[in-house]
DNA sequence: GACAAATTGAACGGCTCCGTTCACTTGAAC
DNA sequence: GTTCAAGTGAACGGAGCCGTTCAATTTGTC
């Protein structure tokens, strides 16, 4: 399974072989098959099993400290934990084979963006119970910020395999500031 | 060619033979392979002519207005024609290709990305010597103002094949408007 | 030790595809 | 009408892979 999950998510569904997959994991192609039963089925349990580490390490712990830092430390471990390679193969897999398998979207939508999102709008929420933010869309609010954090230089990572942490950094700091002086509760706000 | 780009664009590298797409072109695959000598040329050459056609199309128009219906227009403009299903696909074979054949990703990233983030950059240059923004840094700038227009449903495009347009819209004017709390020239701002 | 279940290696049929070869036809230029 | 480049259809070799079959072997359980 360790030895699928490799394979798929190194080198791609298609260009994955099943005999290859048993070898690397010192089974036989029998017993690949009797398990899975498909290619297609070792594919999505790959990838089932993968979308599970994925909900356990997606924690986020609500530190200590202003808003500014708190939301800048949501940014960093966000960026951080999507700018990792690992994680831009899998992405990059999963959208390669949604078309074949819309589940597989669903399956990972759920387990990372949409989980992230929310855990983003909550945090926001708090923030604004406590006095600190103003918002009329929380939802909304955590799209624009953590869009903002993602930045355009997800598609450099994606397309030229380059990504700059030193940039990253500066540009989580900047989106934040650009947040907090949009939302900060300090003087009157006209609503989106 | 048109056939080439067709089929790669739809089904994918892997999935596209030759032979179909000769077939769909009216030519024989002898033909095929005098002209691009190979399967991997031939694809390249429909990825170099599609980017070219994505040169010709970005272009906005500095249009009449505010500053806020100028962002809007730009930020509209921008998401529209990023949520196009054959942009979306096209999007996909390019990153999805992208690990053999490096340079692809940096022909679509010049034909796009990088383009249109010089484009709102130096839109957000002029409307800064109109003094009608204040800002350091206008590709910082442009990056946080695109990324928020195109959100997170980026990745509901990407992996649930979904778009919603009403929200698009929602979610590029509520951009502007925190984009325009943040850098607007109206009273001091202290800088990022 | 005996028995059942799981696993293995090896081979096979079937399929698709790449890229090449070759003899033949087309069509335009001169 | 000849010439020459370009295109065509058909077939071929070689490769890789999927999924199955089967007899032989291991493993674990009682």
């Amino acid at each position: 399974m360790l030895a699928a999950k490799r394979a798929f998510f190194d080198h791609g569904y298609a260009a994955t072989s099943i005999e290859a997959v048993a070898a690397a994991a010192g089974v036989s192609k029998v017993t690949v098959y009797n398990h899975f039963g498909d290619k297609r089925g070792l594919f999505i349990a790959a990838v089932e099993h993968e979308c599970e580490n994925i909900r356990g390490q997606l924690l986020f712990d609500d530190n200590q400290g202003s808003v500014r830092e708190r939301l800048i430390a949501f940014g960093q471990s966000m960026v951080a934990f999507l700018s990792r390679p690992e994680m831009i193969r899998f992405e990059q897999r999963i959208a390669a084979e949604v078309e074949l398998e819309p589940e597989l979207g669903q399956c990972f939508l759920d387990a990372g963006p949409r989980r992230m999102h929310k855990a983003l709008a909550s945090l926001l929420e708090r923030e604004q119970a406590r006095g600190k933010l103003r918002m009329d869309d929380p939802m909304q609010a955590a799209e624009h910020l953590a869009a903002m954090c993602k930045g355009l230089a997800d598609m450099e990572r994606r397309f030229a395999g380059k990504s700059d942490p030193a940039a990253a950094e500066r540009r989580v700091q900047s989106a934040v500031d650009l947040f907090l002086r949009g939302y900060e509760q300090t003087s009157a706000n006209e609503g989106a």
